[in-house]
DNA sequence: TATTGAATGATAACAATTATCGTTTGATAT
DNA sequence: ATATCAAACGATAATTGTTATCATTCAATA
Protein backbone atom coordinates (compact mmCIF):
# COMPACT_ATOMS: atom_id res chain seq x y z
CA UNK A 1 0.00 0.00 0.00
CA UNK A 2 2.78 2.37 1.28
CA UNK A 3 5.28 1.17 -1.18
CA UNK A 4 2.34 1.00 -4.13
CA UNK A 5 1.77 4.70 -3.42
CA UNK A 6 5.27 5.81 -3.21
CA UNK A 7 5.25 4.16 -6.90
CA UNK A 8 2.67 5.77 -7.90
CA UNK A 9 3.83 8.99 -7.03
CA UNK A 10 6.90 8.22 -8.54
CA UNK A 11 5.78 7.29 -11.84
CA UNK A 12 3.53 10.34 -11.98
CA UNK A 13 6.68 12.65 -11.37
CA UNK A 14 8.33 10.96 -14.32
CA UNK A 15 5.45 11.39 -16.35
CA UNK A 16 5.45 15.63 -15.35
CA UNK A 17 9.29 15.72 -15.09
CA UNK A 18 9.11 16.84 -11.90
CA UNK A 19 11.76 15.47 -9.43
CA UNK A 20 10.86 13.30 -6.70
CA UNK A 21 11.14 14.69 -3.15
CA UNK A 22 10.49 13.69 0.54
CA UNK A 23 8.27 16.55 1.15
CA UNK A 24 6.56 16.43 -2.29
CA UNK A 25 5.77 12.82 -1.67
CA UNK A 26 3.69 13.48 2.10
CA UNK A 27 1.96 16.75 0.27
CA UNK A 28 0.91 14.87 -2.63
CA UNK A 29 -0.12 12.14 -0.07
CA UNK A 30 -1.73 14.36 2.02
CA UNK A 31 -3.67 16.27 -0.41
CA UNK A 32 -5.26 13.21 -1.88
CA UNK A 33 -6.60 12.44 1.86
CA UNK A 34 -8.62 15.92 1.90
CA UNK A 35 -11.98 16.23 0.27
CA UNK A 36 -13.29 19.98 -0.75
CA UNK A 37 -11.55 22.92 -1.52
CA UNK A 38 -8.57 23.17 0.98
CA UNK A 39 -6.34 26.39 1.35
CA UNK A 40 -2.43 26.43 1.00
CA UNK A 41 -3.21 26.90 4.86
CA UNK A 42 -5.00 24.12 5.43
CA UNK A 43 -2.29 21.77 3.75
CA UNK A 44 0.23 23.26 5.16
CA UNK A 45 -1.19 22.29 8.39
CA UNK A 46 -2.14 18.85 7.95
CA UNK A 47 1.52 18.04 6.47
CA UNK A 48 3.40 19.89 9.67
CA UNK A 49 2.13 16.74 11.54
CA UNK A 50 4.39 14.84 9.35
CA UNK A 51 6.71 16.76 8.36
CA UNK A 52 6.90 19.18 11.47
CA UNK A 53 9.97 21.16 10.19
CA UNK A 54 8.40 21.72 6.93
CA UNK A 55 7.99 25.67 5.54
CA UNK A 56 4.71 27.44 4.54
CA UNK A 57 6.66 28.63 1.18
CA UNK A 58 7.43 24.56 0.06
CA UNK A 59 3.51 23.96 0.65
CA UNK A 60 2.68 26.88 -1.64
CA UNK A 61 5.41 26.07 -4.37
CA UNK A 62 4.61 22.78 -4.47
CA UNK A 63 1.13 23.49 -5.04
CA UNK A 64 1.88 25.64 -7.61
CA UNK A 65 4.01 23.54 -9.48
CA UNK A 66 1.10 20.20 -8.82
CA UNK A 67 -1.40 22.80 -10.19
CA UNK A 68 0.92 23.97 -13.31
CA UNK A 69 1.67 20.35 -13.99
CA UNK A 70 -2.08 19.24 -14.14
CA UNK A 71 -1.71 17.16 -10.99
CA UNK A 72 -4.24 18.91 -9.20
CA UNK A 73 -6.59 21.46 -10.12
CA UNK A 74 -6.81 25.08 -9.13
CA UNK A 75 -10.63 26.34 -8.71
CA UNK A 76 -12.18 29.99 -9.38
CA UNK A 77 -12.11 30.80 -5.75
CA UNK A 78 -15.14 32.77 -4.21
CA UNK A 79 -12.90 31.98 -1.45
CA UNK A 80 -10.73 34.75 -0.66
CA UNK A 81 -7.36 32.93 -1.28
CA UNK A 82 -6.22 30.22 -3.61
CA UNK A 83 -8.19 26.68 -3.60
CA UNK A 84 -7.17 23.03 -4.94
CA UNK A 85 -9.98 20.78 -6.43
CA UNK A 86 -9.92 17.75 -4.74
CA UNK A 87 -13.10 16.33 -6.41
CA UNK A 88 -11.83 14.89 -9.61
CA UNK A 89 -15.00 14.02 -10.97
CA UNK A 90 -16.38 16.15 -13.62
CA UNK A 91 -18.88 18.77 -11.46
CA UNK A 92 -19.97 22.16 -10.91
CA UNK A 93 -19.88 24.41 -7.72
CA UNK A 94 -23.10 25.42 -5.60
CA UNK A 95 -22.17 29.32 -3.91
CA UNK A 96 -24.60 30.12 -1.15
CA UNK A 97 -24.78 33.85 -1.16
CA UNK A 98 -25.25 34.38 2.33
CA UNK A 99 -23.08 32.26 4.03
CA UNK A 100 -20.69 31.51 1.10
CA UNK A 101 -20.29 27.57 1.94
CA UNK A 102 -19.50 25.64 -1.49
CA UNK A 103 -20.70 22.74 -2.25
CA UNK A 104 -20.16 20.19 -5.22
CA UNK A 105 -22.44 19.51 -7.69
CA UNK A 106 -22.01 16.45 -10.26
CA UNK A 107 -22.58 17.94 -13.78
CA UNK A 108 -24.91 14.94 -14.85
CA UNK A 109 -26.93 16.38 -11.35
CA UNK A 110 -26.55 20.21 -13.20
CA UNK A 111 -27.13 18.47 -16.37
CA UNK A 112 -26.92 21.88 -18.48
CA UNK A 113 -23.48 22.03 -20.59
CA UNK A 114 -23.51 22.52 -23.97
CA UNK A 115 -21.05 20.94 -25.62
CA UNK A 116 -20.21 23.61 -28.05
CA UNK A 117 -16.36 23.69 -28.08
CA UNK A 118 -16.11 27.16 -30.26
CA UNK A 119 -17.42 30.40 -29.33
CA UNK A 120 -17.53 33.69 -30.40
CA UNK A 121 -14.23 35.71 -31.17
CA UNK A 122 -12.92 31.88 -32.29
CA UNK A 123 -12.34 31.03 -28.30
CA UNK A 124 -11.73 27.28 -27.95
CA UNK A 125 -13.31 25.95 -25.49
CA UNK A 126 -11.34 23.27 -22.81
CA UNK A 127 -14.12 23.01 -19.84
CA UNK A 128 -17.11 24.73 -18.44
CA UNK A 129 -16.90 26.23 -14.46
CA UNK A 130 -20.45 26.79 -13.61
CA UNK A 131 -20.59 28.16 -9.98
CA UNK A 132 -24.47 28.61 -9.35
CA UNK A 133 -25.10 31.05 -6.94
CA UNK A 134 -28.23 31.17 -4.79
CA UNK A 135 -29.58 29.85 -1.19
CA UNK A 136 -28.27 26.78 0.48
CA UNK A 137 -31.11 24.84 2.42
CA UNK A 138 -29.73 26.23 5.59
CA UNK A 139 -30.10 29.70 4.61
CA UNK A 140 -33.22 30.35 2.38
CA UNK B 1 -28.55 65.44 -17.36
CA UNK B 2 -26.31 66.36 -14.43
CA UNK B 3 -29.20 67.07 -12.77
CA UNK B 4 -30.92 63.95 -13.49
CA UNK B 5 -27.88 61.72 -12.51
CA UNK B 6 -27.82 62.88 -9.32
CA UNK B 7 -31.58 62.21 -8.84
CA UNK B 8 -31.46 59.23 -10.45
CA UNK B 9 -28.56 58.44 -8.00
CA UNK B 10 -30.15 59.91 -4.87
CA UNK B 11 -32.96 57.91 -5.84
CA UNK B 12 -30.99 54.86 -5.46
CA UNK B 13 -29.52 55.47 -2.41
CA UNK B 14 -32.77 55.89 -0.98
CA UNK B 15 -34.18 52.31 -2.50
CA UNK B 16 -31.17 50.55 -1.20
CA UNK B 17 -31.39 52.83 2.12
CA UNK B 18 -27.60 54.41 2.23
CA UNK B 19 -26.73 57.82 3.01
CA UNK B 20 -25.71 60.02 -0.31
CA UNK B 21 -21.94 61.41 0.32
CA UNK B 22 -20.24 63.34 -2.71
CA UNK B 23 -17.91 60.93 -2.68
CA UNK B 24 -20.35 58.21 -3.36
CA UNK B 25 -22.05 60.07 -5.78
CA UNK B 26 -18.74 60.41 -7.96
CA UNK B 27 -17.51 57.35 -7.13
CA UNK B 28 -20.92 56.08 -8.50
CA UNK B 29 -20.76 57.48 -11.66
CA UNK B 30 -17.32 57.06 -12.83
CA UNK B 31 -17.71 53.37 -12.11
CA UNK B 32 -20.81 53.76 -14.60
CA UNK B 33 -18.66 55.26 -17.04
CA UNK B 34 -16.52 52.16 -16.89
CA UNK B 35 -16.07 49.07 -18.66
CA UNK B 36 -15.12 45.21 -18.29
CA UNK B 37 -14.23 44.36 -14.97
CA UNK B 38 -11.97 47.11 -12.83
CA UNK B 39 -10.15 46.72 -9.70
CA UNK B 40 -10.28 48.67 -6.62
CA UNK B 41 -7.01 50.66 -7.57
CA UNK B 42 -8.22 51.68 -11.39
CA UNK B 43 -11.41 53.11 -9.76
CA UNK B 44 -9.25 55.13 -7.26
CA UNK B 45 -6.94 55.96 -9.95
CA UNK B 46 -10.10 57.25 -11.86
CA UNK B 47 -11.89 58.83 -8.92
CA UNK B 48 -8.76 60.98 -7.44
CA UNK B 49 -8.83 63.10 -10.72
CA UNK B 50 -12.43 64.55 -9.71
CA UNK B 51 -11.52 64.27 -6.14
CA UNK B 52 -7.62 64.09 -5.68
CA UNK B 53 -8.13 64.02 -1.58
CA UNK B 54 -10.63 60.97 -1.79
CA UNK B 55 -8.95 58.11 0.36
CA UNK B 56 -8.80 54.35 -1.15
CA UNK B 57 -9.83 53.05 1.96
CA UNK B 58 -13.52 54.86 1.13
CA UNK B 59 -13.26 53.63 -2.13
CA UNK B 60 -12.73 49.90 -0.64
CA UNK B 61 -16.06 51.01 1.74
CA UNK B 62 -17.92 52.11 -1.21
CA UNK B 63 -17.79 49.55 -3.33
CA UNK B 64 -18.61 46.79 -1.00
CA UNK B 65 -21.15 48.83 0.05
CA UNK B 66 -22.60 49.13 -3.38
CA UNK B 67 -21.95 45.25 -3.85
CA UNK B 68 -23.55 44.16 -0.79
CA UNK B 69 -26.30 46.57 -1.45
CA UNK B 70 -26.71 45.03 -4.88
CA UNK B 71 -25.64 48.50 -6.79
CA UNK B 72 -23.36 46.41 -8.60
CA UNK B 73 -22.50 43.05 -9.08
CA UNK B 74 -18.92 41.44 -8.03
CA UNK B 75 -17.48 38.93 -10.07
CA UNK B 76 -15.99 35.60 -9.50
CA UNK B 77 -12.62 37.04 -10.12
CA UNK B 78 -9.84 34.70 -11.95
CA UNK B 79 -7.90 38.05 -11.56
CA UNK B 80 -5.91 38.15 -8.00
CA UNK B 81 -7.94 40.89 -6.43
CA UNK B 82 -11.45 42.13 -6.38
CA UNK B 83 -12.89 42.65 -9.43
CA UNK B 84 -16.92 44.66 -9.87
CA UNK B 85 -19.07 43.46 -12.93
CA UNK B 86 -19.39 46.74 -15.15
CA UNK B 87 -22.01 44.65 -17.41
CA UNK B 88 -25.12 45.03 -16.32
CA UNK B 89 -26.43 42.50 -19.06
CA UNK B 90 -27.02 38.68 -18.37
CA UNK B 91 -23.58 36.80 -19.53
CA UNK B 92 -20.92 34.61 -18.58
CA UNK B 93 -16.90 34.62 -19.27
CA UNK B 94 -14.79 33.06 -21.15
CA UNK B 95 -11.47 32.65 -19.35
CA UNK B 96 -8.04 32.26 -21.50
CA UNK B 97 -6.40 29.55 -19.87
CA UNK B 98 -2.94 30.86 -21.20
CA UNK B 99 -3.15 34.67 -21.18
CA UNK B 100 -5.40 35.12 -18.50
CA UNK B 101 -7.49 37.86 -20.47
CA UNK B 102 -11.10 37.54 -19.89
CA UNK B 103 -13.79 38.35 -22.25
CA UNK B 104 -17.68 38.71 -21.64
CA UNK B 105 -20.27 36.02 -23.31
CA UNK B 106 -24.07 37.29 -23.70
CA UNK B 107 -26.08 34.51 -22.02
CA UNK B 108 -27.78 33.98 -25.71
CA UNK B 109 -24.75 33.73 -27.68
CA UNK B 110 -23.51 30.43 -24.78
CA UNK B 111 -27.09 29.21 -25.00
CA UNK B 112 -26.61 26.25 -22.38
CA UNK B 113 -28.06 27.84 -19.26
CA UNK B 114 -30.51 25.56 -17.59
CA UNK B 115 -34.06 27.11 -16.26
CA UNK B 116 -33.93 24.61 -13.09
CA UNK B 117 -34.17 26.40 -10.12
CA UNK B 118 -34.09 23.61 -7.61
CA UNK B 119 -30.94 21.74 -7.01
CA UNK B 120 -30.15 18.41 -5.04
CA UNK B 121 -29.56 19.22 -1.54
CA UNK B 122 -32.71 21.80 -2.02
CA UNK B 123 -30.47 24.30 -2.94
CA UNK B 124 -32.68 27.59 -4.39
CA UNK B 125 -30.61 28.97 -7.36
CA UNK B 126 -30.47 32.54 -8.21
CA UNK B 127 -28.31 32.79 -11.17
CA UNK B 128 -25.82 30.75 -12.71
CA UNK B 129 -22.42 32.38 -13.06
CA UNK B 130 -20.69 30.70 -15.95
CA UNK B 131 -16.62 30.95 -17.04
CA UNK B 132 -15.74 28.97 -20.27
CA UNK B 133 -11.76 28.10 -19.80
CA UNK B 134 -10.62 27.64 -23.03
CA UNK B 135 -7.78 29.41 -25.36
CA UNK B 136 -8.92 32.98 -26.93
CA UNK B 137 -8.14 33.30 -30.40
CA UNK B 138 -4.38 34.72 -30.01
CA UNK B 139 -3.08 32.02 -27.66
CA UNK B 140 -4.66 29.25 -29.67
C1' DT C 1 30.63 8.21 -4.66
C1' DA C 2 31.31 12.97 -6.46
C1' DT C 3 29.12 16.60 -8.75
C1' DT C 4 25.77 19.98 -9.51
C1' DG C 5 21.60 22.11 -10.35
C1' DA C 6 17.30 21.94 -8.13
C1' DA C 7 14.65 21.94 -3.80
C1' DT C 8 14.24 23.33 0.86
C1' DG C 9 13.61 26.32 5.09
C1' DA C 10 13.76 30.71 7.23
C1' DT C 11 12.37 34.94 6.71
C1' DA C 12 12.01 39.45 4.40
C1' DA C 13 9.25 41.71 1.12
C1' DC C 14 5.12 42.63 -1.18
C1' DA C 15 0.30 43.47 -2.61
C1' DA C 16 -4.39 43.63 -1.48
C1' DT C 17 -7.44 44.56 1.93
C1' DT C 18 -9.25 45.83 6.45
C1' DA C 19 -9.17 48.11 10.99
C1' DT C 20 -8.52 52.13 13.77
C1' DC C 21 -9.39 56.54 15.09
C1' DG C 22 -9.66 61.54 15.13
C1' DT C 23 -12.10 64.82 12.13
C1' DT C 24 -15.82 66.14 9.06
C1' DT C 25 -20.32 65.77 7.07
C1' DG C 26 -25.24 64.62 5.97
C1' DA C 27 -29.85 63.72 7.83
C1' DT C 28 -33.13 64.76 11.05
C1' DA C 29 -35.39 67.40 14.67
C1' DT C 30 -35.75 71.65 16.33
C1' DA D 1 -31.70 78.01 9.25
C1' DT D 2 -29.19 75.60 13.12
C1' DA D 3 -27.93 72.21 16.46
C1' DT D 4 -27.27 67.47 17.16
C1' DC D 5 -25.33 63.05 16.43
C1' DA D 6 -24.58 58.99 14.12
C1' DA D 7 -22.44 57.93 9.97
C1' DA D 8 -18.82 58.69 6.63
C1' DC D 9 -14.39 60.35 5.63
C1' DG D 10 -9.12 60.50 5.30
C1' DA D 11 -4.76 59.03 6.96
C1' DT D 12 -2.38 55.39 8.04
C1' DA D 13 -1.29 51.21 10.85
C1' DA D 14 -2.22 46.46 10.83
C1' DT D 15 -3.36 42.16 8.78
C1' DT D 16 -3.59 38.53 5.45
C1' DG D 17 -2.22 35.86 1.68
C1' DT D 18 1.45 35.20 -1.21
C1' DT D 19 6.00 35.60 -3.37
C1' DA D 20 11.06 36.55 -3.44
C1' DT D 21 15.60 35.93 -1.60
C1' DC D 22 19.32 33.32 -0.30
C1' DA D 23 22.20 30.19 2.30
C1' DT D 24 21.96 25.25 3.09
C1' DT D 25 20.68 20.54 1.83
C1' DC D 26 19.38 16.98 -1.26
C1' DA D 27 18.14 14.09 -5.50
C1' DA D 28 19.57 12.72 -9.99
C1' DT D 29 23.17 11.50 -13.03
C1' DA D 30 27.66 10.56 -14.37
Amino acid sequence: MQVAAANTFRELCAEHGIAVTHQRQVLYEVMQGMSGHPSPEEVYARVKKKIPAISLATVYKNIHLFVESGVFRKMSMHHGSVRVEMNSEAHHHMVCSNCKAITDIGEQELGLVSKRTRLPGGFLVERYAVDVIGLCAKCQ
